[in-house]
DNA sequence: TTTATATATGAATAGTTGTTCATATATTCA
DNA sequence: TGAATATATGAACAACTATTCATATATAAA
C-alpha cells in the first residue's frame, strides 16, 4: 500500500512556463479520442477505400476482406467521430469521408512512419 | 453458427480500380499503430508539455498530475514510437520531442476538432 | 404480400491496455 | 560504504474494444 514516491520538482520555472500553455484537460481528451479513433487498421482500411470516391457498405467489406457486421460497426465509430459521412440509394448505403483533414492526417502519419 | 451474410459486390469496376491503390498491410498497420499511441489522454499531455521544452518525468508527473510510475510507462510507450528522445543528466532523464511531425499532426488533429 | 437483399445492431466473448503497487536499478552525496 | 533520490519495470487488475453470431430493420422486386 506504499504510495508512489513523488519526486520532488526540479524545475519550477518551466512547469510555472508551461502550465499555461497546456490545452484545455477537455480539449486534449477530444484529441485523444479521435486519434483512438484511426487507431484500428480496420477503420484505418476502410478510410483508405474513401480516398478514392465513397462506397458501399457490401463493397468496404469485400475490399478490405472483413465482414459486413465488422464493417458496419466500424463504420459507426467513424460516422460518430464525424470522419464520414453517408447517404442512402434505396437499400445500399454510400459512405465517403466528411472532409479533408482526414487525409491529411493520414499522409502527416505515414511521412513519420517511412522516415523512421 | 450462422455464417455472417455475404451480400454480393455492388460495383466491380470500383473495386478493381482502388484495391491496387490501397496501401499494404503492414504500411496500414503500423499508421493504425502510431494513432494508437497518440489516442490516449495522459500521452497527448505528455507530449503537449514538451511542446515548449525537454522536461524531466518528476516535473512532467508534477505538470499534468500523474504519478512517476504512470508517466515512465507511458514514456516508453512514446519512445518505442520513437516520438519522443531523451538524454540523461546525473539521475535526471530529460525528454523531447524526436521531430516537429508529432506537432503538426497534433495541430492538424486540434483543427479538425475545433471545425466540428 | 412474400421473398430476397443491404445494412444496422445487441449481446457475448476474447484480447488489449492503462494504472497501481512494489520493487529494482542507477546515480549522487555524505 | 550507506542513505537518498530519480527513474524504470514486472505483475496484477480493471476497464475498454473489436469481432462474431444472431437477428432486426428497411427497401426492392416478384
Amino acid at each position: 500500500m506504499e504510495e508512489d514516491l513523488k519526486c520532488t520538482v526540479k524545475h519550477p520555472d518551466i512547469i510555472k512556463k508551461v502550465k499555461p500553455q497546456m490545452p484545455k484537460e477537455e480539449t486534449l481528451f477530444d484529441i485523444a479520442e479521435l486519434f483512438k479513433v484511426f487507431g484500428d487498421t480496420t477503420r484505418m482500411k476502410i478510410i483508405c477505400c474513401l480516398f478514392e470516391s465513397e462506397m458501399c457498405v457490401c463493397d468496404i467489406a469485400e475490399l478490405i476482406n472483413a465482414t459486413q457486421s465488422a464493417v458496419s460497426h466500424q463504420l459507426r465509430v467513424l460516422k460518430q467521430a464525424k470522419l464520414v459521412k453517408y447517404r442512402k440509394e434505396g437499400k445500399v448505403v454510400y459512405y465517403s469521408l466528411s472532409d479533408r483533414h482526414v487525409e491529411i492526417i493520414f499522409n502527416m502519419a505515414l511521412e513519420h512512419i517511412q522516415e523512421m
